[in-house]
DNA sequence: CCGAACCCTGTTTTT
DNA sequence: CAGGGTTCGG
């Protein structure tokens, strides 16, 4: 078979890893090793080499913006071409569990038109859940919050043990009796609201190919991004769609890299795959293509903390560098000022190395925002913040999403609640909490119950609910039979959504509810309408109507961040945390907040994983990585003296300085290579239109 | 059922 | 200090 055009431009340790004929292949890929490009040329090559169908091949990613950015690559014509690309299966752990469970509904326990629940809706359920068992908990479990036992449930679900197991594993632990008892009973409202969470997704999913393994026989191979990151849940899940080694099966990712233990990931499963899958190849990316020798050697010593750690060999071929900066500043407010100044010097000496939107200030939590928006904002710099929270959890956008959600799903009770009194409508708990007993009690949907209720239907004689709100309820389902019409109908879901707006008169209640947000809050609404827009235009004729809805709730419950991607370049510096900041880079990188307690973080579970939290952060950086801390920071009121973080007090002198990096022709003509732009012999640059550098375009 | 007054706790990271 | 929870009085 000859060698495709494709592969020319891979190093020795890529090709390896792409062409390798492995059933089972492990991709070892460090920081900016093009691990990316291996994956997406390893795909081609499947497809292109050893004919197997794209229809066949399966990748999994663990976030949206992973997914799409592997389609787009795929899509361009040297590796695969849209035509080509178009039958793969590509797309985040969730949404493919979402597929698969709407495709086979009459194999699981879900009923047609299930939904998903946010983490919202799953955190109010357990908290009422909690209230309603408390007394009935052991003194000591009564004392916890609501949160805590959601916490438990959820770890228990991505250990893959459901309730009904739960209980039966525990049932002689008195303590463990109370968590299964709300363990239950949020499982028994899910099943009878007609919904599963993020969780519940895996763990149907899961049930469903156990039963049912026929249906993953399409798949030839399977394909996983950021395996560091999958928990013991999404692992049985793999070994089912690769029916154990049956079929292939091709990880990547980097075991330094592994930040997301607290939600149940474990490293561990490169090892355990090793044990699963026999003749498992393993393939290490050692070339580092990112960042200069200093940044590369100063990460790896805070990474080598961990003594249990498999030590790496991680090269690169780029400039030395400058050591890293080590900056300290007296209080929190001067930290920003300090990174502000330096932005603007960057920005003029580099004469046009390196702009604002190569620039990123990468933190570990989120309040500390905040503080560099501020100095960001009094140095006129324009800048972005990515705060990971979605567009959807917006309160304005989950009222409207309520309306639509249970005009969905008739047994919607957590968005029932939510929508009730938004706007006002005076029913409170009490009769909520009648209209919900006689749901259960006559099996009705909530929409059928409130019709019986309007209607004066004999079963609901010793409901005394006050005529003002007997009118409210008779208002509501008008506009549910106007919306169920539209839907027959086939109307768009933003013309419904914008009927369900106007209708409430969404735009009055904004209004007098909040008075200086209002502006921003409406502008939000017409956001949400537009994405409904655009998703509308994507739906098929055939799919029109009630699916279509359906498409749109799941697509926007598994996808919170609908814009921030493309604001994010834009000539903007990028105010982020090192979870989001995975998988980018930038010339120039801030680590700020570097104190003991921030990072590591003080009650971290797992110290080691701090280490490695700080080692993505900053190994995100190509040229210029600058660490830095305040002597005094604001807690929650007053100020708090901190100290310098241990995770970098012992880098070996050479690694670092305590000043400023200087700029200088020479500065800028090793800089000039590490990025791979153009440049002249006399150390001139052409710096004309050179593009967009992060070639993530 | 609602709002005012009061008490408490307490700052991760996100599909 | 703030935001969520609880209590109490209309």
């Amino acid at each position: 078979m000859t060698q495709s055009d494709y592969l020319c431009d891979l190093n020795d340790y890529q090709k390896e890893a792409v062409v390798s004929n492995a059933t089972s292949l492990q991709i070892l890929a460090g920081p900016g090793s093009g691990k990316t490009r291996a994956l997406t040329t390893r795909v081609a090559w499947l497809v292109k080499n050893k004919d197997i169908p794209s229809s066949s091949i399966v990748v999994v990613t663990f976030t949206n913006k992973a997914a799409k950015e592997l389609k787009e690559r795929l899509d361009e014509p040297h590796l695969l071409g849209s035509n080509l690309s178009n039958g793969l299966v590509i797309g985040t752990f969730h949404s493919f569990c979402a597929r698969m469970l709407r495709k086979h509904v009459d194999l699981t326990p879900l009923k047609k038109n299930f939904i998903i629940a946010d983490e919202e809706r799953s955190r109010n359920m357990v908290k009422a859940i909690f209230k309603e068992h408390k007394s009935s908990l052991s003194p000591q479990n009564q004392k916890l919050d609501s949160e805590k036992f959601r916490r438990w449930i959820s770890q228990e679900k991505n250990k893959g043990i459901d309730s009904i197991a739960y209980k039966s594993l525990y049932k002689n632990d008195i303590e463990k009796m109370d968590i299964a008892r709300i363990y239950c009973a949020y499982e028994k409202q899910l099943q009878d609201e007609n919904m599963t969470d993020f969780d519940g997704l895996l763990l149907h999913c899961r049930d469903l190919l156990r039963n049912n393994s026929a249906l993953v026989d399409f798949v030839e191979h399977v394909l996983v991004d950021e395996f560091q990151d999958t928990n013991a849940l999404q692992y049985d899940l793999l070994k089912l769609i690769a029916r154990a080694g049956e079929k292939s099966i091709t990880v990547v990712g980097d075991p330094d890299q592994s930040i997301y233990g607290w939600r149940f990931a474990d490293k561990a499963h490169f090892v355990k795959m090793t044990q699963d899958y026999e003749g498992t190849v393993i393939v290490n990316l050692k070339e580092s293509y990112r960042s200069t020798k200093h940044i590369l050697s100063g990460a790896n010593h805070v990474v080598s903390k961990d003594d249990k750690r498999t030590p790496r060999q991680l090269f690169t071929n780029n400039n030395q560098g400058v050591p890293i900066s080590i900056l300290r500043a007296n209080t929190d407010t001067l930290e920003g000022e300090m990174i502000a100044n330096e932005i603007k010097r960057i920005v003029e000496l580099s004469d046009g190395l390196v702009k604002y939107k190569d620039i990123a200030i990468i933190i570990r939590m989120n309040f500390l925002t905040f503080n560099f928006a501020q100095a960001l904002t009094q140095a006129e710099i324009p800048f972005i913040v990515i705060t990971g929270k979605r567009f959807l959890d917006l309160l304005e956008v989950k009222d409207i999403l309520a309306y639509l959600s249970f005009f969905y799903n008739h047994r919607d009770l957590s968005s029932f609640i939510h929508l009730i009194n938004v706007p006002k409508r005076g029913l409170g708990e009490i009769s909520i909490k009648k209209i919900h007993l006689l749901a259960i009690e006559k099996n009705w949907t909530l929409v059928e119950t409130i019709q019986n209720i309007v209607d004066k239907h004999p079963a609901t004689k010793g409901m005394r609910i006050m005529s003002k709100a007997i009118l409210e309820l008779k208002r509501l389902l008008d506009l549910q039979k106007q919306v169920q019409e539209k839907l027959d109908k086939k109307e768009s879901i933003s013309d419904i959504l914008q009927c369900i707006v106007d209708s409430i008169d969404y735009s009055g209640y904004l209004e007098a509810n909040y008075q200086s947000d209002y502006q921003v809050k409406s502008a939000n609404i017409e956001e949400l309408i537009a994405f409904a827009r655009q998703q509308d235009c994507e739906v098929s004729e055939n799919e029109k109507g009630i699916d279509a809805l359906g498409r749109f709730l799941e697509s926007v419950t598994l996808c919170g961040n609908l814009k921030e991607q493309e604001e994010a370049q834009d000539g903007k510096v990028c105010v982020i945390t090192a979870h989001a900041a995975k998988g980018l880079e930038w010339t120039c990188v801030f680590v700020a907040g570097c104190e003991q307690g921030i990072i590591p973080m003080e009650r971290s579970a797992d110290m080691d994983e701090e280490s490695r939290v700080l080692y993505v952060a900053m190994t995100r950086a190509k040229c210029f990585l600058y660490c830095t801390y305040a002597a005094q920071r604001k807690r929650w009121y007053g100020y708090q003296q901190t100290v310098f973080t241990n995770l970098l007090r012992d880098l070996p002198v050479t690694d670092y300085q305590r000043q400023l990096p200087t700029w200088n022709t020479e500065v800028r003509f090793w800089v000039s290579q590490v990025l791979r732009l153009p440049y002249k012999e006399d150390g001139a640059l052409l710096l004309e239109d050179h593009g967009d550098e992060d070639g993530d375009k």
